[in-house]
DNA sequence: CAACTAACATACCAACTAGTATGTATGTTA
DNA sequence: TAACATACATACTAGTTGGTATGTTAGTTG
């Protein structure tokens, strides 16, 4: 009654929010997912680690395929954005900016060892079913796209080698993150990651044009 | 009674050849691994396939698992070694050799779309079991130490530039291979591989000692 | 020939899977 | 207040999973 039509929400029903309800099946499928792949995902152990019930679910969801393909659009796709999108839309130095990225990849033990979720998902899912693998694909695009984007401008401003490619570097760059990613999820070692993330910045800084690195003394760290 | 103690064989049995069994058996494992991963991967289906039965199954292997180890170590193992151990012990320049095994890479679609197959099991498996884990890891070692030891060999022979250090290249060889491969894999397009083994390639030429450069204009192309 | 073993074959099982059918409490709407 | 929709809860099912228990047969060995 007085909760009628309270903050915009046009949706009601009973004494719980349902769209938290379906928030929460999707953050605890996010995880799922993550642990043991998208295959041996249980729909059980997401009921149980949420309390949410199968009617619940299957109310939210058509099927389990609908849920992963939730996970990708509102958990995954979000977090490629977060981590490779939006910090390069800035105005600093493109390489900087690059390096930046590069360094904030996680190197905590339990997120080196579980790997990245776009990828892991991408691993699993792209040959079995092109559901997923269009709607990761769409993830990896951005991420290639955003990095070709700042690349570009570097060229035009000057601050990157004029023989590079941006879009072959940025396939390299992914490449290059993804595949150390892999070698430390094998490992199991955040050592690996943090090798690899030097590596990767020593091959960045490669990518500075001749005539922008006399002028600037000050990189954070060579 | 003929055939007693013909060919080497201690092992005796019935009409057909044990051993060929349980190789087939690990074949089929293989091939249903690489199509499904190891947890989604059906003993049904690889018996179905196989057309041997659950007990025999189960005559040569203790349980799912042990036949998944005989998969990494008799064929993951060596199909490794072959590609990648085997053709770094030769006398060849250092880099045309491993320009050489990029360019070995295979590019067919089947295999493109299927992904590489240490790759796809370390990624599923290394966070989840350990015995996996080690296994697959031995496989890592040695790639990267057969790319890591042709390295030195060419910084002593002065082919190789001295600022680069082998390990760290070895490393950054592997993940630029298995990190293209995961985005042909998703791309499900072997032009992505292709472009990807070209950029390696560049790479591997920028790693040539200036001395050995103006001395050798026979690269097969660049 | 008899005892024995390697190499299976068949039938079965408990656990788990995604998915469904049906019931029900809570709130909105006419 | 009666009809109705939302948002669940409970119980169930058919199929699949890895694994086991128990036969069976061909060939070896004494």
């Amino acid at each position: 009654m007085l909760v009628a039509h309270k903050n915009g929400k046009r949706k009601v029903g009973r004494f719980r929010d349902a769209e938290r309800t379906r928030e929460r099946l999707v953050q605890a499928a996010a995880r799922e997912i993550y642990r043991a792949g998208f295959q041996s995902a249980s729909l059980e152990t997401i009921l149980a680690t949420t309390g949410v019930t199968k009617g619940a679910l299957y109310y939210h969801f058509d099927s389990k395929e609908a849920l992963g393909y939730a996970v990708v659009d509102e958990v995954i796709g979000p977090d490629v954005r977060l981590a490779w999108v939006r910090p390069l839309l800035t105005d600093k130095d493109p390489i900087d900016a690059l390096i930046g990225a590069v360094r904030n990849i996680p190197v905590q033990p339990v997120i080196v060892r579980g790997g990245c979720a776009l990828n892991n998902l991408a691993q699993e899912m792209s040959p079995l079913h092109a559901g997923f693998r269009k709607r990761l694909e769409t993830a990896f695009n951005a991420w290639r796209e955003a990095v070709a984007s700042i690349l570009r401008r570097g060229q035009a401003e000057g601050s990157v080698r004029r023989d590079v490619k941006p879009d072959d570097a940025a396939g390299l760059l992914i490449a290059m993150v993804e595949g150390y990613g892999s070698l430390a999820k094998n490992a199991q070692d955040p050592k690996v990651m943090k090798a690899g993330i030097r590596n990767i910045v020593g091959w960045l800084e490669s990518l500075r044009s001749l005539r922008s690195l006399p002028s600037r003394g000050n990189h954070k760290r060579g």
